[in-house]
DNA sequence: TTCCGAACATTGTAGGACAATATCAGAGCG
DNA sequence: CGCTCTGATATTGTCCTACAATGTTCGGAA
């Protein structure tokens, strides 16, 4: 792996990149993770112990703990006494992720509906609310705004487990790997979605907020994979 | 902690408990995971690392990362500074997890009935033959039963995503702490869900499977949660 | 050419040390 | 008597070095 790859390489002590106790691990983390999908780090590149705790001026400890976190997120695969290689997502994988947050969402949704709990509805329906007010002028406000949506369905779905294992879905970096390629008629459908899915919600409708949340999902995963198909690879 | 609750307290480093080499961090796991489950490990007990490394005769390397790994499993909490607690499943992650592996299974039975590899289909048919030929006559038995059908589902449903995630939710936790209030009446009614689920897969109705996959685990979450309720807390 | 073994590379683990931080007990003060 | 603040203590977070175990590679011999 050349060294030039990873930014941290040339003044490992220098300006802020020095974490704070106890963020070591989580620095090396986001950095490594942050050269994986950005492709920074390419597929099967080698991260080895040695190197890496050089580049960030750590020592083998949080390079390790670091190293098994991205093995469990899936970025990469450990294998014994060779290191680590970049593992980036297959496209079958993102398929088969995509079905399975298909699943967990319309779950969701589901609850979400089913919920009675007026103060959670209450809440919800403020947090919604700036996606029922305007359309997101650009590609980073529809990010946030889809991101926000989401949280808001599994807030008032209230199952924390769902939401914690929809959070370890990967999903940030299928998105980073199916690219931006968020037109704006695509983000406006979303949007539209976004509403209808919220509107059964808010009516109760249980077996309609999952059914829209299956169609918005199902139209996401044809747009990233007609994407992924396109890509030569 | 007291040193009794753990065995491996008395002779650290005598008998076959010292594992071989790359295996130090995995025969750590084991170990505490079954002293959770077990209960000999009480709940909010405290796990210090210098403790542990004693009574394991390990050092603190594969101590930490056995302690993040169960953490990472929902068996116990790291408090930072403070050591990690036993924490054992409430009642109601119990539900909410029940409730996301009947999604996933559900889905599972459905990708399955879809499949039409003929050769699959052969081997789950071949997998599953011992569910139709008797019925379990012990516990230990229908335990391998059920493991060995979900198993053959998720092999035919095809989605390694999907089979891993739900190797993740803590099933076999689940299990020992529900208790085995296993009736042989309703290892019985099990076995002949099985059956059912079966059929349909095997007559590649998607919705049916799905639906009979859902009855089966909803049966099994209002038995778990019946049983749960039982128990003082 | 193929197979075998030795050097090499890399991880797995040990053990000690210090820093950072949370907890707790007790002194001092109102 | 109760409250706050401070110091002692406990524990984790990190670093460092060293060695063991094991996979890889490459040269040499049959």
């Amino acid at each position: 792996m050349d060294a030039q790859q990873l930014p941290a390489a040339d003044e490992p002590a220098e300006e802020g990149d020095g974490p704070r106790h106890g963020a070591t691990v989580v620095f090396i983390v986001e950095r490594l993770r942050d050269a994986i999908v950005s492709g920074r780090l390419k597929l099967g590149a080698r991260l080895v112990e040695g190197e890496l705790t050089a580049q960030f001026g750590v020592s083998r400890g949080p390079v390790r703990e670091a190293l098994r976190r991205l093995a469990a997120d899936g970025l990469i695969e450990l294998v014994p006494h060779r290191g680590a290689i970049v593992r980036r997502l297959t496209r079958r994988e993102i398929a088969e992720l995509f079905q399975i947050r298909l699943e967990l969402e319309a779950l969701a949704a589901r609850l979400a509906a089913e919920n009675g709990d007026a103060a959670r509805r209450r809440q919800f329906a403020e947090a919604i609310a700036p996606i029922f007010e305007s359309k997101p002028r650009c590609i980073a406000e529809y990010l946030w705004e889809n991101a926000t949506f989401h949280e808001a369905v599994y807030a008032l779905a209230d199952n924390e487990q769902l939401k914690v294992l929809a959070g370890r879905l990967q999903l940030p970096l299928i998105m980073a790997q199916v690219g931006n390629i968020l037109t704006p008629e695509i983000l406006d459908l979303s949007v539209t979605e976004h509403r209808a899915i919220a509107a059964a919600i808010l009516d109760s409708d249980p077996a309609g907020a999952r059914a829209a949340m299956c169609a918005h999902l199902q139209r996401a995963a044809d747009v990233a994979d007609a994407q992924r198909r396109a890509d030569v690879r």
